[in-house]
RNA sequence: GCGGCAUUGGCGUAAUUGGUAGCCGCGCCAGACUUAGGAUCUGGUGACGCAAGUCGUGUAGGUUCGAGUCCUAUAUGCCGCACCA
């Protein structure tokens, strides 16, 4: 009977949904793992075949784990607010929500057919109310929480208010933007107002005047893991700076522990590098310079105090506030000059071009060693946004510093013995000291810290660590996200009450900013709160007493994403964001599955978001997600064809790739994108081609073998000579003709061809191109297997056919637990091999039950035929039995994997033919050898390694 | 510049972790069945050699009885961070 997999699949589909098989609950003795994909944002494109990799993966340890007796969380939902669906939007006039429903119902569609085991009871959406109520309400608590540097976690910011009632900033505990320094006297006679910005300071989400990635190209700002190299991720926009109002996330208060956290999680080494660096904790020391001439100091950051001694000049970032505390009134032009300038250049041209720059202040500074006064100046290569935004320049040991120097001729003092400072600098932190007092002769290490002791001693600074991982800023300039629940009293913000949330997001007339500059949500005609009526009216009722305006920014896409995968656990609770019970029960996410783009970003925020949520009691881990896999991108494979364009050309002659490197046409061909979809191992179908593009109608072929039909007016008969195109791996898109989406593949081959061959194409977290070439391989073993299960018969099993399918029960086991999916679908086929002959139940039935993560269709089919009526998703996982491994050894010892491995002891020294005696005589011979001679006994020093038979 | 990952047949890859390198698949070659095949089945397929055999995991060294695997350099490619003091 032929394999029909369309039949099989639809039918299997259709029963899961009937029985809701995928339902899970919260109340199960079972133990619990919680397995999780990074859901997607459903965007106007579809999936590609590359989307489904990571999904396929989780599916299968999903359904491993549940064979395996665990309670099993599998959801999926989407991430619904976003950019694209906005552009759209302004472009088509057409509302967000409802592209974005049609985007959603597109993908469910698609993900449906590969035979997901989702409990789609669960899932969420990011632009639902009744989901962002909870994103808003975490919002809230971050407005409402400052960190406590002494308990070192978040606390109610009530707790400070009753602080600075009593003793006013003295013994602080809370980390603020800056240090503030006010009595209690003073704090009590402060205005509501006052006390309002004082507050501000503290809290974990708050409102400050930031610099800002401003792109004007989308009208937002953007966060710095949204920019690269100054052009927006999404669209590649360019990106300035700018100063504005914006809302952030203190996350910097939890740098310490986002870096701590990473030791007790099981993630990759480079994903955990790649969080670490971003974090960039770095200790060093702050040390104070005097102002030359005056009493007046400034800090500085370093983590080479060790070279203090060789301290020639100063500079400050042109932004810093000591600027105009030290230019001098004879600089004072140059210097507005330079600011001017600097001001002026964008992010994109100040990282583009690095020539040195800078301006001379006219004061200096004093080296706290050498007593010398130093020269101040400025220049944007010191960064007003690390440290203290000043330096103490050491142009002998670092090349910024160096070639400043080397610029303005400004002298350069090495410090570390034989370093030669005449070319470049030495940077290196290793040598011994010189020209540096007291600690001449030290290595850098111990300089390091004696310089240290010695300026907390002297009291000329202290010891310092400073984090590269700046807040996060949480304003958009945008209408399709998640509204915040705040409006403005006196300029400062209030919260609507915590009872009155959704705040829900308002019908606006045009998703455009406005004319003014605001936000779209200024269009919108309902946005105010009635403090008295506790409720969103019209906007014109606004009189700043009992009517106050709403804030017109939406929060950025990692707020909906940041805490999705505690919703999953209790996706209905409308009293709580996660009842105590439901996150009891589900803890963490035991697998979390996605792609390494999202490194410093959501699984960032998501680790600060879950974080601050154990602080406050919300959940009972620290740590959102337990082990994290990085799946690897699908590239795409495009194809091309050559169209000459040499002398004589018609523009409609296209030359096999084998041949254009011949002289003839060297240099004289275009190579052309032509749809993967017509060519076949790099075959190119010329019918196909031709009624392609109407552009190909008359197209013309130089074939491989070099043969042409240019004269040839039947060209069409020559369709048996074979036309080689090229090929190259790069970004599956449209434009480049290479997208395969998996729909297609489904209809074709089938979910269980799909769901295999994704896996085997290689490792899991690798990159790779996709290439449907090679799919039938896959695809043919799915239709013998089919085959072999025609007849299913009640027989007794042959220890041959035990030992094949114990092999096999050990090989995939292994491979599941280890991630290594790939490697199971050759042992799939090999065992599929041996046991062509054999349609036995006792075989088949566990056969199916192993194949079923992968391929859960057709083992549905194969384990029914066997006469089980339930479905294979419950059925146990096959015990490995080692005995019929060992019992078909003795009987079959050569096809044990072709090797035999076991280790005797005999005395040192002993020679290569008494070894084999020893083998020959050892208890566990006669079981592997079966009267067989060994071929090879590889000796080692006293020991037998290897037997090879 | 700093950090991470990779490099194995014509191609994707495997080698359970230091033990016969190349499993499985694609492609290719040969054969079978076909009126026919972009169908199916069987066998072959790292290189050199008629052969026995020799050589082979980017390059050069090292550790080891034994290295694709460990160490040290080096080259190439990919990824992340980057004027972070």
């Amino acid at each position: 009977m032929e394999y029909n997999f369309k039949e099989i699949e639809q039918r299997w589909q259709q029963r899961w949904r009937e029985q809701q098989l995928y339902k899970v609950s919260n109340n199960s003795d079972k133990p619990k793992y919680y397995v999780l994909d990074m859901f997607p944002y459903p965007s106007g494109a579809g999936l590609h075949v590359g989307h489904p990799l990571g999904y396929i993966a989780s599916d299968i340890y999903s359904r491993y784990k549940r064979l395996c007796g665990y309670n099993v969380l599998h959801p999926m939902g989407f991430d619904a607010y976003g950019l694209p669906a906005e552009q759209y939007a302004i472009q088509t006039g057409q509302h967000p929500e409802i592209t974005t429903e049609k985007n959603i119902t597109r993908y469910k569609e698609q993900l449906s057919k590969i035979g997901f085991c989702y409990d789609w009871n669960r899932e969420v959406r990011t632009c639902d109310p009744q989901y962002y109520k909870w994103t808003q309400w975490v919002f809230q608590k971050l407005f409402n929480s400052f960190y406590c540097r002494e308990c070192n976690t978040a606390c109610d910011i009530s707790e400070l208010v009753d602080w600075f009632k009593e003793h006013g900033t003295d013994k602080i505990g809370a980390l603020g933007s800056e240090e503030l320094h006010f009595t209690a006297d003073e704090w009590n006679a402060m205005s509501e107002k006052e006390q309002q910005q004082v507050l501000m300071n503290y809290r974990l989400a708050y409102l400050a005047d930031t610099k800002v990635n401003w792109c004007p190209a989308l009208g937002t700002v953007l966060a710095n893991d949204e920019v690269s190299e100054g052009l927006s991720v999404r669209g590649g926009h360019p990106v300035e700076q700018r100063v504005m109002r914006q809302w952030n996330l203190r996350v910097s208060a939890y740098a310490q522990r986002l870096l701590d956290g990473l030791d007790k999680i099981d993630w990759t080494d480079a994903l955990k590098d790649t969080q670490r660096n971003w974090i960039g904790r770095s200790e060093g020391a702050e040390m104070q310079f005097r102002l030359a001439g005056t009493d007046d100091y400034f800090t500085i950051f370093t983590t080479r105090a060790d070279t203090v001694f060789g301290v020639t000049f100063m500079v400050l970032a042109p932004e810093s506030e000591y600027v105009q505390q030290v230019v001098t009134a004879e600089h004072r032009q140059e210097v507005d000059e330079y600011l001017n300038w600097v001001r002026h250049r964008t992010e994109r041209e100040r990282i583009s071009d690095r020539k040195v720059t800078g301006v001379f202040t006219g004061s200096y500074a004093v080296n706290p060693l050498t007593e010398k006064n130093i020269p101040i100046y400025i220049s944007d290569y010191v960064l007003s946004g690390y440290g203290t935004g000043a330096i103490m320049a050491v142009p002998a040991h670092d090349s910024r510093d160096y070639a400043f120097a080397k610029h303005f001729n400004l002298p350069i003092i090495p410090l570390i013995e034989g370093a030669d400072v005449s070319e470049q600098s030495f940077d290196a932190k290793e040598g011994v000291m010189m020209n540096s007092g007291f600690l001449n002769g030290m290595q850098v290490k111990d300089a390091i810290a004696a310089m240290k002791r010695y300026i907390k001693e002297k009291g000329i600074g202290k010891v310092k660590v400073n984090y590269r991982l700046r807040d996060a800023i949480f304003s958009r300039q945008r209408y399709w996200g998640e509204p915040f629940p705040v409006y403005y009293k006196d300029g400062m913000p209030y919260m609507i009450p915590e009872q009155c949330l959704p705040l829900q997001l308002p019908e606006v007339s045009d998703f455009k900013p406005t004319q003014t500059g605001e936000p779209p949500l200024g269009n919108a005609a309902i946005w105010a709160w009635s403090e008295a009526e506790k409720k969103v009216v019209a906007k014109e009722r606004i009189d700043n007493r009992t009517v106050f305006p709403l804030e017109l920014c939406t929060m950025p896409g990692f707020a909906g994403s940041s805490a999705y995968y505690l919703r999953y656990m209790d996706p209905t609770n409308n009293e709580a964001l996660v009842s105590k019970s439901a996150n009891d029960y589900w803890k963490q996410v035991d697998l979390y599955l996605g792609g390494s783009e999202h490194a410093t970003g959501h699984l960032i925020y998501s680790r600060f978001w879950n974080k601050f949520l154990f602080d406050i009691g919300v959940v009972c881990e620290d740590e959102p997600f337990k082990k994290l896999i990085n799946q690897g991108m699908i590239q795409g494979r495009s194809n091309f064809v050559y169209r000459y364009i040499g002398e004589e050309a018609t523009g409609n002659l296209y030359i096999s790739y084998n041949l254009i490197e011949n002289p003839e046409y060297k240099g004289k061909v275009q190579p052309i994108h032509v749809d993967v979809n017509i060519v076949k191992n790099d075959i190119l179908d010329i019918q196909a081609f031709r009624s392609w593009m109407p552009e190909y109608k008359d197209a013309q072929f130089v074939y491989a073998d070099g043969s042409t039909d240019v004269d040839n007016p039947y060209w069409g008969a020559a369709t048996d000579k074979q036309y080689i195109c090229g090929w190259a791996i790069e970004k599956m898109s449209k434009s480049m003709f290479n997208v395969v989406n998996p729909d297609d593949m489904v209809e074709r081959y089938g979910a269980d061809t799909l769901r295999l061959y994704e896996m085997f194409l290689g490792p899991l977290e690798m990159s790779k191109p996709w290439d449907t070439n090679g799919i039938d391989g896959v695809h043919r073993f799915l239709k013998k297997l089919w085959n072999q299960c025609e007849n299913i018969v009640d027989e007794d099993p042959t220890a041959e056919e035990l030992k094949s399918l114990h092999k096999l029960i050990k090989k995939v086991t292994w491979d599941i637990e280890n991630f290594s999916f790939n490697t199971s679908i050759p042992a799939f086929m090999i065992a599929q091999n041996e046991l062509s002959k054999c349609s036995k139940r006792a075989i088949l039935e566990p056969f199916a039950v192993l194949l079923a993560p992968y391929a859960p269709h057709i083992a549905e089919e194969i384990y029914h035929r066997c006469g089980q009526t339930s479905s294979v998703c419950d059925a146990e996982w096959p015990k490995l039995n080692e005995a019929y491994l060992v019992e078909s050894m003795q009987k079959y010892p050569v096809q044990f994997n072709g090797k035999v491995r076991f280790t005797i002891e005999v005395p040192k020294d002993t020679s290569k033919e008494e070894v084999e005696r020893a083998v020959m005589q050892h208890e566990d011979t006669p079981r592997f050898l079966n009267g067989a001679t060994p071929k090879k006994v590889i000796v080692v020093q006293g020991r037998i390694v290897n037997i090879v038979l």
